[in-house]
DNA sequence: GATGAATGAGTGTTCATTCAT
DNA sequence: TATGAATGAACACTCATTCAT
């Protein structure tokens, strides 16, 4: 019953580790505990297994992000929430999260592609999210005066950095974290 | 003649935008204008091909690094220097690059493997490079005391950061790069 | 209810427009706006829902035929009876006409396969027909003194190239109707 | 070196006697001894196998045809010529002229296909230079004044048919093709 | 009678690679 | 150096069919 699950969740871990053109449909079936046909009975094919991942993952991160959302007093106490949210997330997540975030395989480059457009309103949530902090944290004197789009940009960098680091090279980000929150800390606030 | 050159050149290309695996030896031949078979005659097969790429990339990444290091007043400008470099060298050679500081395909996972060497010696350079200026800078009391190793993996992750932006993404940098740098002045000194 | 005689419909339709081999089970189980396994209860496989069509249209055919015999004068008249019932048959019934007349699957070589049995039956009652009555027509000295054997197999090759236009190609064959029986007419008869 | 003539041959001779769907790329090489990927490496595909077939089937009769026409006294004797040469032909090249006579896959329906073109062209060059000796029969008074499109086209699927019968069913049509050549005598002379 | 889930055995096709020249 | 022909192994995907319900 649950084996379109199995077939999601190995394939998720696969595409990660191996890419999505170093994954063989034969070998998602082999360690998923499945036959191959079931997975083309479950999804029309490779393509849309990967952007059904893409989807649901995309969707669950935003559902989780809405959750944590909490009125803050500061700012950067909204700042420093989302960069935490980001690397809990992954933490529990790190298949999914890593899919987003990486760039989708070359061949789903067509802007049109719903990878494409599943990637496009991931990344537009989170830097309007980054730019409402930031256009604020100015507004109110609590942020030196960055320009914005550029500041935006390197958070999201950096963010999307740790996910890989901790998604993909599976290093523990313990420390780098805290780091970075530090590190982000001095360089916006007037009186850090 | 420039036979050799031209696989070169075309595969380092179509390995940064479709990926090793997504790359055929076929597609190669077919934009280098030169047969499949000649690929094999240069290269024992796919994987020398990647390696050899890798090789020349990183090793001319060094040494344009080695030429460009200079005597700087403060730690700071070194990093800034640094920085500025990577860009630069990222502009002018984003193929190779990329596939340096990008994740290398999953099935030269084993440790042992030329590439995972070329790619860790890579980073050992980096790092010791930023350590040195960090450690230097806070001894000199030019920057704050920051813990040095996760510092050292920020910058790093900045850095690759700004150059995937510029080697895949094809976006121009040119903003973003000062708002980093003045982001790090702001964390990294004293007086900034 | 009617959904057994809505998969032979569906089924016929598409063996004859696709081929056997050309049609799978999930098209005539969506087209006939049936579930697929519901084919294999009414039938124990492809190969048998085809056999089954097959039978029933040979059947049908000659219940036609039987009803349509008529005492005519002249053997000519006969003739002309089976052509035009012939065409008028298969205007009604193109599909299954079609399944008959045209050459079975080739997996269904086997002389002892149901499907070349009743092709051959089917090609032997009309071939006894004709036979019957050119026999009769030359007794008679209505019609010149064609070899018998051929003439039947010529006029069959005639009335299945029609029905095939007629079925396959869904070519009108109104004017080619007439102008086929003034042909056989000017060919058979001593004095046309 | 004759490699590719094997597959054209022995895919020829399968696509005849089983259909192009009932014909695998595995049985064609099997039976022509030579790999599977060696079609791919000659051919883009299997459609594209059977598109070269029937080009060059279609090209070798017309070759054929064109040396074959004789200025004769009657246009009689052409129809005559013409019949004897498409029987000969046949027999000398069982598969190509099936192929070309026969319809081809469903799957290759729409009018722009190649294979759609070719067999458009062989139909009507088959009916221009039959429809050229009929009007010119009649006109001179040799023919009877019959309907010359409908004639055009029953004599068309007469050799069809007999075509069909020797290439596919592989029955003898010696003593056939003499009585229908004295059948459209008959049924086309003013004085048989 | 009817179906959603599942599968063994193929299907056309592509791949990196080799060989003879 | 360079190539046309050839291939073993794999590839994504489809097929007719079955089974539990």
């Amino acid at each position: 019953m649950g084996k379109k699950i199995d077939i999601v969740r190995t394939a998720s871990h696969l595409f990660v580790t191996q890419g999505f053109d170093g994954t063989t449909t034969a070998q998602i079936a082999r360690e998923a505990n499945v036959t191959e046909p079931l997975i083309f009975y479950h999804f029309k094919g490779k393509d849309d297994l990967f952007s059904y991942i893409l989807k649901t993952g995309s969707d669950k991160f935003f559902a989780g992000l809405e959750a944590h959302k909490k009125d803050t007093e500061t700012e950067f106490e909204k700042i420093k929430n989302y960069i935490n949210f980001n690397l809990r997330y992954v933490g529990k997540n790190p298949d999914e999260s890593f899919l987003v975030i990486s760039a989708c395989p070359a061949k789903f480059a067509d802007p049109d592609h719903i990878c494409q457009k599943i990637i496009k309103r991931h990344k537009q949530i989170i830097e309007s999210y980054l730019r409402d902090c930031i256009k604020e944290g100015i507004k109110k004197g609590e942020f030196l005066n960055v320009p914005i789009k550029e500041t935006v940009r390197l958070i999201s960098l950096i963010v999307v950095g740790l996910m890989r680091q901790r998604s993909f090279q599976k290093k523990s980000t313990a420390g780098l974290n805290k780091t970075t929150i530090e590190f982000c800390r001095r360089s916006l606030l007037k009186n850090p």
